[in-house]
DNA sequence: ACGACTGTGTTTGTATCCAAACTACGGGCC
DNA sequence: GGCCCGTAGTTTGGATACAAACACAGTCGT
């Protein structure tokens, strides 16, 4: 039944879609609270990010193929911007395409994680050097001191509560979001965020069953803000190397003991 | 005047188009010549191939404004593969998106440059690890020590002749894809394949005007296939780093003295 | 029985059409 | 004279139509 014509800005019709796509996007904000609320003004933006959102909350099954049409038709939408959302995300890494073929949601296994890893290694250390080298305003400083605070008063208690877990882990993006703007380098932001959006890796899913291991991480975070402070890049660049190795091993061990509560927790590292 | 439709696979109309596109693809196989000659099987990777050509050549004016239309006038095909293409050079990083307004083509100035060079240290840095770390099998040894010997034998006349450029440009490619592949880490491959699409930067405009210069990159090369070898993942790094870091120096001293002969060299650092 | 071929159905790629957003320009108003 | 607003033209975003490539199944041949 071929309708007419169609208007560009229609009111998402209230049935919701099926399946794995329910879930909506929310905010997908990188840090600060701070840029406009306004969310997505294209239909491919607001369809790339629903099915990114579904992807990283592993609504799809790994090696799945994607078929346009029924994508388009979950979404309500046309084959158009699916097909825009789908080249997205596959430059983003989180699919994979073959040119008649289609799109396929890649796998990521052990091997391929801590490859991601060890990428995510050199480039925030890099971050970290250079907000030491460049050094931060009055602003950044306030901002990091502020999380250093909130994580300190959370951690205070001796245990990590399931109800501070989204504070912690706010605290922990908020602290690598303020060093990467240190940072100051559009390709390095771009290259971290491609890492973050790889499903079961990081900066989601923190590691809350070891408070040991969480102290210590954040003990790193104040060690961090020392050297940046005092301008020793290469100190601060191997403080964060080895924050994120620490993610890297744990991580390996243990391999799939199921992300827990899943869309509550951001910010793993 | 609407033609009633249109086939898939039409042979390229043999009016060659105007302007910078003119300058075709040719190939653009990122490294070994082992990849099938098969170009691009679609359309729209056909075009957006040859507009980062152009692009790469300096075919644009930085933050010129494409116009979808004129465009696909000028290559002949309809606006959905150059739509397509614009969006995967702006997801490479070659153009900036702004929704409602189009693609234009990013500028980069020193700042920036500098930017992506650092990045491209750590990366290639981690690359050189890791090839430590894991080793390279037989045939990567053979490839780097027969770069290697071509490199000597090149540089080995005392000064670089005009027509051994496009030899040594071939040798330091190679080497660096060498040491990627032993590196092994699709994410870091992806990552260090987008540096190197920036225009103005690396791995194209070799600085030839410094033979001593060269020489000494080239020592750079031997340092780093020995520390491969012996698994010194750390002097391996340290070393590519740098290698690279060099590059960046030189680069920053010479602004714009005009790539020397565009489209012949290749491989930079 | 097994393999190559062919015909059919499905899925992707490209072209075209229409609607919305942006841009530019001119007239009215303060 | 300058600013606001409405209107026409241009450009982009989305939907639809159609053609080619793929996938699969059934058939025929050796």
């Amino acid at each position: 039944m071929p309708k007419a014509s169609a208007p560009r800005k229609k009111a998402r019709p209230p049935g919701r879609a099926s399946g794995a796509l329910a879930g909506g996007a929310g905010t997908d904000d990188p840090h600060n609270g701070l840029a406009a609320p306004e969310a997505a003004v294209t239909l491919a933006q607001t369809v790339t990010d629903r099915l990114r959102g579904a992807l990283l909350e592993g609504g799809f099954v790994p090696d799945e193929k994607l078929n346009e049409e029924s994508l388009s038709a979950t979404l309500q939408v046309s084959r158009t911007p699916v097909r825009s959302a789908l080249h997205s995300l596959a430059a983003e890494g989180l699919l994979d395409y073959v040119p008649n073929r289609g799109y396929s949601v890649r796998r990521v296994d052990l091997a391929g994680l801590t490859s991601i890893f060890d990428v995510r290694g050199v480039l925030e250390g890099l971050a970290a050097r250079l907000a030491a080298e460049r050094g931060m305003d009055d602003a950044l400083q306030a901002s990091y001191r502020q999380a250093l605070a909130e994580g300190d008063r959370v951690l205070g208690k001796g245990r990590l509560l399931l109800a501070d877990r989204a504070i912690f882990s706010d605290v922990n993006a908020r602290i690598h979001a303020t060093i990467l703007d240190a940072a100051d380098n559009r390709m390095l932001r771009d290259m971290i965020r491609l890492c973050h959006n790889i499903p079961a890796s990081s900066d989601r899913n923190v590691l809350w069953d070891d408070y040991v291991w969480l102290r210590r991480s954040h003990d790193d975070h104040h060690r961090m803000f020392d050297a940046i402070l005092l301008r020793d890049g290469p100190r601060a660049e191997q403080l964060m190397r080895e924050h994120i190795h620490t993610v890297k091993l744990k991580r390996g061990t243990r391999l799939r003991t199921g992300p827990a509560v899943p869309g509550v927790d951001r910010g793993g590292a």
